[in-house]
DNA sequence: ACATACTTTAGAATAATTATAAAGTAGTTA
DNA sequence: TAACTACTTTATAATTATTCTAAAGTATGT
């Protein structure tokens, strides 16, 4: 009794060709996490709670957490971090750029912001990525 | 038998102009973090560790978390966060800019990085700051 | 010295995450 | 299809970073 539609096809094929077997679950979140138009930024906790929310079959938070991981492993997800003691992931996975603006993160695209001075790198060193993050506050 | 010397007189008024009574623990915590030449970049553990482990009488693992949240308050210190899920603080509290190389941090001054392009704030918001991250790799 | 508010502390509590190991499932092979 | 095996899911325990609690201690004003 699985359900199965066209789009399940797309994720199926992402996770084998990443090495990872196409289970319920981590079809489920893939779907639910890049099956959109624009980029999600989320923790695990409010992806389980989201997820889960509607579910008769919760899917656990051992699995939300090795799934993410493994999306993350596989480069589908990037990890990053406000100021708080949580991790946020990406569903951009493009170098990319972001607006912080009180705990909501808006992506702001590579091209959007050029440098007209940059630091060397330290000797034996070599720059692998630039990230810019725009702290925003209301107006007046 | 307090111990005093010259150094602790600047803590002691720094300490006090923020409304903090200058205890024993917030001096010596400040002095530790205040009194060197180079920015410090640190986890209250590490603080906690380095600062506890020459010391016969330690301080508690609650005073330090106490006094880096009033030193944060009465911006003395910055709060910022790597991609674990760990609090990091900045002796440096101008606004600048850091290279990342594997867990290490290295400050990078304010005016070592110019902007050709930036986006504009969404409507209602204006920029707070903006703080580039670079993040390093070994060469060849 | 006394009073009082603020601070320190040990230990309990919480939040996010990771580890464990038993039960379940996918892919492979007979 | 049945059996095999490696991988995955899950409930639950453990860990880590941090915050809370409330009792004991200390700084400052009088
Ligand atoms: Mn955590
Ligand atoms: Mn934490
Ligand atoms: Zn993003
Ligand atoms: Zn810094």
């Amino acid at each position: 009794m699985h359900k199965m539609n066209s789009k399940n096809k797309t994720f199926i094929d992402k996770l084998r060709s990443s090495g990872l077997r196409p289970t319920n679950q981590r079809v489920e979140i893939s779907k639910f996490l890049f099956n959109r138009k624009k980029t999600f930024h989320f923790t695990v906790e409010e992806l389980k709670n989201s997820m889960n929310f509607k579910r008769s079959k919760k899917i656990s938070t051992a699995t939300f957490y090795n799934t993410v991981h493994a999306l993350k492993s596989a480069g589908h997800l990037k990890e990053f971090s406000l100021e708080n003691n949580t991790s946020y992931y990406d569903t951009n996975i493009k170098s990319h750029h972001h607006f912080f603006d009180n705990g909501k993160v808006i992506d702001i695209k590579s091209d959007k912001i050029t440098f007209q001075k940059l630091p060397d790198a330290p000797k034996g060193k070599k720059i692998k990525n630039v990230e810019v993050v725009i702290r925003l506050e209301n107006n007046n």
